[in-house]
DNA sequence: TATAATAATGATAATCATTATCATATTTTT
DNA sequence: AAAAATATGATAATGATTATCATTATTATA
């Protein structure tokens, strides 16, 4: 994968080190820091590229915009609705070969070619209760 | 429920009689010709309501913008990144089962309360291969 | 290495989706 | 039937994302 641009390796980098799945705006404002001159655009350039190269998968949330995970490793996660906090869950090598079975199994009842899935499970975290 | 104007009833039915999972836009497109009157925000009014309800189902598409369920049995979606097609696929007793465990397992390992999930799998469908 | 060609950036305008506002109309309650 | 409560439709406002474009940085070439 290319990532020659400083400005490409610094998002990059930053999504590998965290794990708290942050928006564009989260990202922008926390490179800023590092990057004073780093305009918005050029975030959301770049992970459309990452995300086209898998490097990192765009997470869907269910209440506010976009979220990014630079882990892209298969996992599923979980949204909390009181906190809104995102969570990995990583499952062993036997239930995500189970998962992987049931994709196929569930796919194939509509006569469809699986590629990826996305499994987002909500209620309260720990955290929260 | 309550559902007594009558664009309620008319959003609400639209949504219950169709499987494609329309967005906002495409169902007041629709609804137009019935009721000529019928504005936009009147449909994302209703579809908030109607999604606290519990009554419709919101789902976040990979691509395109938010889309509307109208079936609000447990169930699971395919969406096609050929044609953006959204696909409903109905598991038996057993595998839903098994998939609510599974639900229940995940959550266990990070300490969270689950309460909804929602899975859904990208590929190609079967109209497009 | 200097220079030409290519590609990325930053600023900001434009677009798209959604929510907020508010005067009017409809529905419900009394 | 009148009063109170709620929903509507038109549209303004907001939020998120994409497009544009002159400038800057990177890469390839001589």
């Amino acid at each position: 994968m290319k990532k020659y641009s400083k400005q490409r390796q610094l998002i990059y980098n930053s999504l590998k080190n965290r794990t708290d799945h942050p928006t564009v705006e989260q990202l922008y404002e926390d490179l800023k820091l590092e990057m004073p001159k780093l305009g918005i655009a050029t975030v959301y350039r770049n992970l459309i590229e990452l995300c086209e190269s898998g490097e990192v998968i765009k997470l869907k949330s269910l209440n506010g915009p976009d979220r990014y995970d630079g882990n892209n490793i298969p996992h599923i996660h979980f949204e909390c609705n009181k906190c809104n906090a995102l969570y990995d869950i990583f499952l062993n090598e036997n239930d995500l070969k189970n998962m992987n079975n049931n994709i196929n199994d569930m796919s194939r009842l509509i006569g469809a070619k699986p590629e990826k899935y996305f499994l987002i499970i909500t209620g309260e975290c720990g955290n929260c209760t």
